[in-house]
RNA sequence: GCGGGUAUGGUGUAGGGGUUAACACGCCUGGUUGUGGCCCAGGAGAUCGUGGGUUCAAAUCCCACUACUCGCCCCA
């Protein structure tokens, strides 16, 4: 047994832990629902196709080595989802969202997949908070998705937020900055680093975020985004900053933060926390006007973004925030066995019965009442009722508080109300 | 795909060639008949990650592998 163990980048969730995930999604849930958004659910396995169109020339290195994709018998190919936005935008679209009330604002939970090598706070199995509008173009919906992952992180009482904010422009703009950039990255080709000069022909974006050095300097000459965007996004961008100023939001312009797939359009943004390894970021969003068509849709705009549980989990305790525990029994019922268990057994239902919460003794013969008293601090109880036979044939309860004060005894009739009035 | 670190009971650690692998926490039992925490006394639990090698002798030295972990690449 000694060798069977997780799958690897897999993570158990164990009862510590789990009070932070009800924390946090209860917290999330919340939030999202008091803006108006409706939870949903979509299917944890697609089509590979949904995943692989709108990718690009990038398709090929996600399928291949980046999801975990599983061939049918029949031929087709259907894959683990890795991210959830194609999924939901996939369900807006066979589901006729489009024809509802507009926009439409959804948010969700769940696991999601990349085959990937873990990091710290990046498993192959990992789970995502996920918000998306989709239906609008106003750059009040970017705002409101922006403002929903910011208070999220205030309201579990993060501290050294900030917002990265840029523009990654539209089908219309972008290509002629990439070539801006371009031209400017080849001028100075003998100053790139070797990985850089890769990324230059691959996915010239993703060298604005390079953390080799000397880029710093280089790229602050570099052609920005900014000066490049059209019309439309430069209107867009600069109502969405107007919009954060009005509400007093603070935010760093990040012309550094792109995105490299093509579907991406206009608002992109993280929310960066102090701690957590090598990635400050704890979500990322963005709008995405062309993925809609690139699946196969109608033209759809969106914006939405993803945030990874562990992630801020991970964040809250090198922050020292903590959960609020669970609600758990401060009263346990010890017996003797016999007829006293049986007494025992039912007393414990009928005041479950009563929303007492109780936790029962167990034991297959009779057991010492040290043994039990044990137990019960252990637990945290409160209360110790104890059954035994004397109890029994009297109609009583003795109740043996663990926290201080005499043991009584109480009439079983009276005693749901007697653990009300005593807490 | 590439690099660094680590691997000893459930957890955290000690031990750096010599017969029963140590300590703490946790777990279980008991300290008289039915009373917890503290304390005390017992107990269970490890073929020292795996395989090979050196040696009279390996947890300890050597080699390989694997796993875990941190980072890089990638990042939807």
């Amino acid at each position: 047994m000694a060798n069977i163990q997780r799958a690897k980048g897999m993570q158990d969730i164990l009862p510590e832990d789990r009070n932070y995930w009800d924390w946090i999604t209860q917290t999330a849930a919340d939030l999202a629902r008091r803006y108006g958004f409706q939870r949903v659910d979509v299917p944890i396995i697609e089509d590979t196709d949904l995943f692989a169109r709108g990718m690009g020339t990038a398709s090929d290195v996600f399928v291949q080595k980046e999801m975990y994709t599983i061939k049918e018998p029949d031929g087709g190919s259907i894959t683990m989802r890795p991210e959830f936005t194609a999924g939901l935008v996939r369900a807006y679209i066979q589901n006729g969202m489009g024809s509802w009330p507009q926009p439409v604002k959804l948010f969700t939970f769940g696991p999601i997949f990349r085959r990937e090598r873990p990091q710290a706070g990046r498993y192959r199995q990992h789970s995502q908070f996920d918000v998306e509008i989709l239906g609008e173009t106003d750059p009040a919906a970017d705002l409101e998705v922006m403002m929903i992952a910011m208070n999220l992180y205030r309201s579990l009482g993060y501290k050294g937020l900030t917002f990265q904010l840029n523009s990654t422009g539209c089908p219309v703009c972008k290509p002629a900055y990439i070539d801006a950039l371009k031209t400017y990255l080849a001028d100075h080709e003998d100053k790139l680093a070797p990985i850089d000069k890769e990324r230059m022909s691959k996915n010239p974006l993703r060298v604005l975020d390079s953390k080799e050095e000397g880029m710093e300097a280089l790229l602050a000459d570099a052609p920005h985004i900014a000066d490049h965007l059209c019309v439309d996004c430069e209107t867009h961008f600069a109502d969405l900053r107007g919009l954060l100023d009005a509400l007093n939001q603070s935010y760093s312009i990040n012309f550094r933060l792109v995105r490299g797939i093509d579907y991406y359009t206009k608002t992109v943004f993280e929310v960066w926390a102090e701690g957590i390894g090598a990635q400050a970021a704890v979500c990322g969003g963005g709008r995405y006007d062309g993925l809609a068509e690139a699946i196969g849709g109608p033209s759809t705009p969106g914006v939405g973004f993803g945030s990874g549980i562990e992630r801020i989990v991970l964040g809250l305790k090198e922050q020292g925030l903590e959960p609020p525990q669970p609600d758990a029994p401060t009263v346990m019922i010890a017996h003797f066995g016999g007829i006293t268990k049986t007494a025992a057994v039912q007393l414990a239902f009928q005041l479950r019965e009563a929303g007492i919460g109780t936790r029962l003794a167990f034991a297959r013969t009779r057991r010492s009442l040290k043994s039990q008293m044990r137990e019960a601090n252990k637990h945290a109880i409160r209360k110790v009722i104890i059954m035994g036979e004397s109890e029994i044939e009297e109609g009583m309860a003795a109740v043996r508080p663990l926290d201080g004060g005499e043991q009584t005894r109480v009439p079983m009739n009276q005693l749901v109300q007697y653990l009300r009035d005593e807490g």
